[in-house]
DNA sequence: ATTGAGGTTTATGTATACACTGAGGGCATC
DNA sequence: GATGCCCTCAGTGTATACATAAACCTCAAT
């Protein structure tokens, strides 16, 4: 592997686990002696970061991680139903309809799974894993495709900060189903409402639940 | 000015203006020689470059500048549409009235400018591009901003294939108008209706007028 | 003649040395 | 004692040297 894509892949993951709080400043000497690398790939990584707005260069001395708060969550998700209602909706008109029966039919299933403690979870994830996948292909649309992908980084941070309980998976199941099967009915209006339902119950829940972080 | 800087400002002008066309590559030492600077600062120049979609990074040898086709440009206005016209919306609910009434004032007044000849043109440029502005100001939505700027500049990129004449020019200039209208009344759905109309009527002129580049 | 293997070459990937800028502290002066 | 200036230092910005890998070309063998 490239220095530069693990000096990357690590800053990455320390910040995304939260690792790495906001407002910390990556010294480029400091992170290589820490990832054991030379000045250059960190300078990568952090540029590919900062691109990411994972971090922001602070005016010329130093690359600071960015702050996210709850002002920020709101403004995240506006813009995560504007994208996803969207490519719910191209999905119902362009999609495969079998794939998305396919998965409406795993997703009606899943509440047997989260029964089961932790590593039936992690299968779940991956279900739902698949269906933004099938989502992002049905669309055919690579712009649209690239913000939703540079959305979901801030997603997954912000995620950290609640906890999932049982019973809000076995809800957010059920909500992902009513999208899967709302696009293999090719009803694009059905699915971005769908969609948009489900974003709001996991905002709710997302502030309902949070905890701030020590 | 940083090197950095200066490799990033004179790469980027270059693909915009389709002086380096699709598929060039771009090799390291070749652009520090013509640029006058050294490598490093030429790479991170092509990584920013490849962070916004203009080049791509092709397998480890060599950053070639990424292709632009017309199934692009209907991509690219699909995502537009979304967007815009949810920034239009925004900006209708949150945005300061009297901003909008003096734009769409202004705007009124466009087509006498357009009369005049090429500078006056520039000028009406620089009109809508505050329009531009003061939506983003309005929509106090950070995510929504970054992600129309990375539109942005592959929609100008796409503009140099179009010709604009001055008809044409006075139409939008009427279809902006009624953007900042919509806005100023403070009306969400019109002010979406508005840019929905006026990025059709963008796209079909873009389509009608296109020259293959030679 | 064509194909494969090996060497050469040229590009990128990485490390490091040097330059420069901005900040912080200490000292001197008012 | 306070304030202003200078010196030092730390950290980024740039250049370059070196390592490495992949592609191409050549030569030979089938």
């Amino acid at each position: 592997m490239r220095a530069s894509e693990k000096a990357y892949a690590v800053l990455r993951e320390d910040i995304i686990e939260w690792r790495l709080a906001p407002g910390t400043v990556l010294a480029e000497v400091e992170q290589s002696e820490r990832l054991g690398v030379s000045r250059t790939p960190v300078r990568e990584a952090l540029g590919r970061l900062s691109a990411e707005g994972l971090t922001t260069a602070a005016g010329g001395r130093g690359v600071v991680v960015t702050d996210i708060s709850l002002e920020d969550i709101d403004e995240l998700f506006e813009l995560r139903e504007t994208l996803e209602g969207k490519a719910a909706a191209l999905a119902a008109e362009r999609g495969e309809r079998p794939v998305f029966e396919r998965l409406h039919a795993e997703l009606l299933r899943a509440p047997e799974m989260l029964n089961d403690s932790d590593p039936a979870r992690h299968d779940y994830y991956a279900l739902v894993g698949r269906l933004d996948e099938a989502i992002d292909a049905a669309i055919c649309n690579s712009y649209l495709a690239q913000a939703m992908r540079s959305l979901r980084v801030h997603l997954v941070r912000v995620r950290r900060l609640a906890a999932d309980d049982a019973s809000r998976l076995n809800a957010a199941a059920a909500e992902h189903a009513a999208i899967a099967e709302a696009i293999a009915l090719g009803d694009p209006r059905l699915a971005e409402a769908a969609t948009t339902v489900h974003l709001h119950r996991s905002l709710s829940h997302l502030k309902a639940t949070h905890t701030p972080h020590t």
